[in-house]
DNA sequence: TAGTGGTCTAGACCACTAG
DNA sequence: TAGTGGTCTAGACCACTAT
């Protein structure tokens, strides 16, 4: 541990830097597991409280993951599915491949999806605000978790004013068939023309942390994504939570005038 | 603290929930400043180790923020700055004003620039994947720190092959002038056709936290910005890192064929 | 059963802020 | 000077994983 002639940093810092040094210098690697924290007490010669404030650090800073009972292990680096504005192609979804499955396998990942809900919600204010509705209106809502090489990295609720709904059954079934959602929509005679999406950063809640199986210290995106008509109504807001060490957003446009 | 007859959850994250659900109902209400840690531990019966986990759970959530010697308080909500492909437009910049500042102020922010650096540096692999050439080529490098109501909230650098700078020399200058950089580089005879943002999640590492001067647990976006002319070519990489709790992107695009 | 990380206590002392 | 949060110790006991 490089202590400096006046090194005044806190020990579980300079414990969590000797043991960051080591990751980053390939000491230990990805998957490898550190010495235990009775063993880096005795190596670095302070108490296990003191290890376990570096240990935490480190989970803070993503570096780290702790499993009871087994050890503390180097964090390999999840592999992102890239988010980009191609995956909306219509001659993609239009043509009946399932649009999150192929997209996935496109980036060589394999993906899944599962449902957690489905069925009438009083709307929340997020989407409400951008159906040009109500808070509270009744609406219909797909609620699924999306899954990545079989961790769950995405949690996509999607919502439709309850006219739409009706319009479009398919909507109401789990399995919207080929092309998905969209493709359905269309054929009802609607026309998807326009597609808004927000994104914020934040730290997961505790739910959320639990049910995307989140290493402490990983971020999540919160995706807000509307489709718009060609008159501008829009047809579906979907409020995505998604992990922050698998995705990467890509956009590309013209320099607008 | 709603103790349920069964609730096995530990103490720490018992006492860190009730805390929470008293901040979600305004019970402490945002820049407020909460019990001592020693009052915390009389009212839950429960040792200061405890508190201090607590309060260390819930800073992780960005809920908290506590100074030494003063105390703990609930956070306050920073202001964010609308990121979105509008504030690229051409009539915007290519008019003369200052295209951050008049970006901040359409959102009712005051935002200012501080530059870091401006030199030439070896080619980081990220800039100059994106360039095309060659990792370590020497190439010109503007580092600057974008301040919003004077909190810092973005590192930006902004690269250029060499040759580029040498035909552009306003980009050599600390201040580039009305609309900026990319005015003067179309002035130069280059044409700003398609702009690639990616944007990605992480944990800001120690000096970026000090930097940004960012509270724990707030996330940072990494966003590579890519500059093409009309033909594809490549005239600047911008890498910059953004304060996760200052900022919000925005994007609207055609649904693609 | 042995070994790992997780929770919790009681208490000493330090660093910073405010009046 | 008093009061705040931060660091650190020593040790007890629990929960989970492997063998």
């Amino acid at each position: 541990m490089s202590t400096g002639p006046t090194d005044a940093r806190p020990l579980q810092v300079r414990v969590a830097d000797d043991i960051r040094a080591k990751i980053e210098a390939g000491e230990y690697a990805p998957g490898q597991q550190l010495p235990t924290y009775d063993a880096l007490a005795d190596t670095y010669l302070c108490s296990l409280a003191v290890v376990r404030k570096a240990a935490d650090l480190l989970k803070q800073q993503g570096l780290l993951i702790t499993v009871q009972g087994k050890g503390t292990f180097v964090r390999e680096r999840a592999r992102a599915r890239r988010h980009g504005t191609d995956r909306y192609s219509r001659s993609r979804w239009s043509s009946g491949s399932a649009i999150l499955v192929a997209e996935a396998a496109r980036q060589g990942l394999e993906a899944s999806q599962l449902m957690r809900f489905l069925g009438t919600t009083p709307a929340p204010a997020a989407a409400a605000e951008r159906l040009g509705i109500e808070t509270g209106t009744p609406v219909h809502v797909r609620r699924r978790t999306t899954l990545i090489d079989g961790r769950p990295n995405q949690l996509a609720d999607s919502y439709y004013e309850a006219a739409l709904a009706e319009a479009v059954p398919a909507l109401k079934e789990e399995d919207t068939g080929p092309g998905g959602g969209f493709a359905r929509i269309e054929e009802a005679g609607y026309r998807l023309a326009r597609i808004r999406e927000e994104i914020a950063l934040r730290m997961p809640t505790g739910p959320e942390s639990a049910a995307l199986q989140l290493p402490e210290g990983t971020p999540v995106a919160e995706l807000v994504r509307t489709v718009y008509d060609p008159r501008g109504r829009p047809l579906e807001v979907m409020i995505a939570v998604i992990a922050g060490d698998m995705v990467a957003f890509d956009y590309d446009f013209p320099v607008p005038d």
